[in-house]
DNA sequence: AACATAACCTTAAACGATTAAGCACAAATA
DNA sequence: TATTTGTGCTTAATCGTTTAAGGTTATGTT
């Protein structure tokens, strides 16, 4: 129940002044020309009386607090934790910690989450920005706070960020539906004006459009963020009727396959017989799904590291010309868009 | 690029001392006994200068950060990041924003954490401890610290904390099998003393006993923490065996199923025909696994917001008397469990 | 002997807020 | 009129560090 120990109480216990005790334990026992006894004695009782310095008063003192702010849209999405306990680990490594704050989507939660975030002085952030959040990342950038955007970014604003090529990825993803038999092709997305969005529904377009098949907008249907599961069995018992029916599905994230996946087992349908399935991410339950799903897998850890790399390098200098890191995807190809063809 | 506004700046600017400023901003105008006019005046400058507080100086002088530590065992596991979730909402919704970190259930690494979190004053810490973190629990409380356990506590250790009945859990759903025909009951655990684990294993040994059944070693392989993937298939390769066969399989946590189901479906094996299975805690894989597996069920909400009161409450009041929430599990019951039983 | 230099340590002002104590003046009381 | 009480504000210490600037000795140089 003793009070918590102070530079003073070290500084008191060896007979010295704080100051003496801050250099040594700050190893500036050099350019402070401090006696080599001296600083023996300060270390050891230090050591004794336990001593554990203040971060909070060093802070305040140095205008740093070795802390990184990291926004996602949801932390209990298995695409954000992965990526978050990435960054964890990257910038434990080299001294920081992370707190986190899930935005929802929603561009007041993302704003109050960067005031608080920035208030307390968060060194760096690094943000999967929701839509509209472009106010809130360039006003960020004026007061010369270090953002990296990781997954999302924006066309009109100059700053560091680490995505993948979301349009070939997704391209690649409907050609290899298109290869293997599908020729009717939905795709479902997220409804939203976020680059990235854009690009994948861009990236379906052009494939279907390289190889011949016509877009409907019938088959490319947009959720919106609220009650997902609803508009997700809506849309798939639309898109497997009779009139509409297609043969092949791009999801253009995890969590639209996965709640997707659970009208289509209630409903029978067989996969890749009567439906050809790829989707964006990657899942445990893309795993155990019978057939496994074919994804398009993106390094988590090139994205995390990536995303640290980039904020702890504009920390240091932050007037440095904006990064930009584009990771490559991978199509993990299984037997959810595997069709025998009929030659 | 102007420096940041100081209350020092709202004084000058109204020109008034930055006693009243304060005051006013944090409505002590009473207390303080600070005019209407002045008052008003005061707050106009602040909104037109858009002050900002600096946190980190109101901590170093109030001693609290509004700051909650969460350490799980990996922020990348649903469990904890669903969990992680809650509270961030629920720390939010009172003012509070949360700094994690992954044990990795290793205790040099958990002790950093907590050391780490310690010295950045935040104001309670909520914990899933790893094994042998006794000693810094005990020191945590010994500075008076507020400390709420999850998912896992220590017998010896008087805490707050919030877990699950685990005995009664484990032993519902062993019985459940049992009552489905199952004779030959396997349990997947980890190879540790934490008393929730050793609850489980409890549960289902004693729902064995009082079912005359004769518990077996080779039925309860423990995994260790370090390559899970490859022991779990070396258990469930040797536990599918001709000798040992079994015709049911509980697993203790969320992981170990899903790592198990990877090879039991490469195997061929049919559920619940083969085997019946249900699992502890939950996942998306669950649902998509088919068939759909049967699991206990624990409210994370319940375990989340159950926590942040607690911890809420401790700050409040450090001497209280620790409390311990146990929350109601509940068994999902799906197909993987369920024998058509030959009468 | 007189002075410069080096070696070692202390003082005290920051960092940006909060808040107890005190000061000056006006109004109320006797 | 003199004294008390009340009102509205300022001063300055404080939280726990860091660090520039300065103060004392001891040592070296001439």
């Amino acid at each position: 129940m003793k009070k918590k120990v102070l530079l003073k109480d070290v500084a008191e216990y060896v007979g010295v002044s704080t100051a003496l005790v801050s250099y040594v334990l700050n190893n500036k026992e050099k350019q402070a020309r401090v006696g080599d006894e001296i600083a023996k004695k300060i270390r050891k009782a230090a050591a004794d009386l336990n001593y554990q310095p203040n971060l909070i008063a060093k802070s305040l003192q140095s205008g740093k607090t070795n802390t990184i702010g990291l926004i996602v849209a949801d932390i209990s999405n298995p695409f954000f934790s992965s990526i978050a306990r990435i960054i964890e680990d990257e910038a434990m490594r080299q001294g920081y910690v992370v707190i986190f704050g899930s935005s929802d989507e929603n561009p007041e939660r993302s704003m109050r989450l960067i005031d608080v975030f920035n208030n307390r002085g968060v060194d760096a952030f690094i943000i999967a920005p929701s839509e509209n959040a472009e106010r809130q990342i360039r006003s960020l950038q004026k007061q010369q706070v270090p953002v990296v955007l990781i997954d999302r970014y924006f066309k009109n604003i100059r700053s560091d960020y680490v995505i993948i090529n979301n349009h070939d990825s997704a391209y690649n993803a409907v050609e290899h539906l298109i290869r293997n038999g599908c020729r009717r092709i939905a795709m479902m997305a997220y409804e939203t004006h976020l680059e990235h969005m854009q690009q994948r529904i861009g990236g379906y377009r052009q494939a279907l459009k390289d190889n011949g098949i016509e877009f409907r907008e019938n088959w490319l249907p947009r959720v919106s963020y609220k009650d997902v599961a609803h508009q997700v069995e809506d849309y798939i018992k639309a898109l497997t009727r009779p009139r509409l029916k297609v043969d092949g599905f791009f999801f253009a994230t995890n969590t639209l396959a996965v709640e997707s996946l659970k009208p289509l087992t209630r409903m029978g349908i067989r996969i890749p017989e009567d439906l050809a399935i790829v989707s964006f991410d990657e899942s445990d339950a893309f795993d155990l799904f019978y057939p496994p799903v074919t994804y398009v897998s993106q390094s988590l850890d090139a994205i995390g590291k990536g995303a640290v790399d980039l904020a702890l390098a504009r920390i240091l200098d932050k007037k440095k010309k904006p990064e930009q890191l584009v990771i490559a995807s991978k199509l993990v190809i299984r037997e959810s868009s595997i069709r025998k063809r009929s030659k």
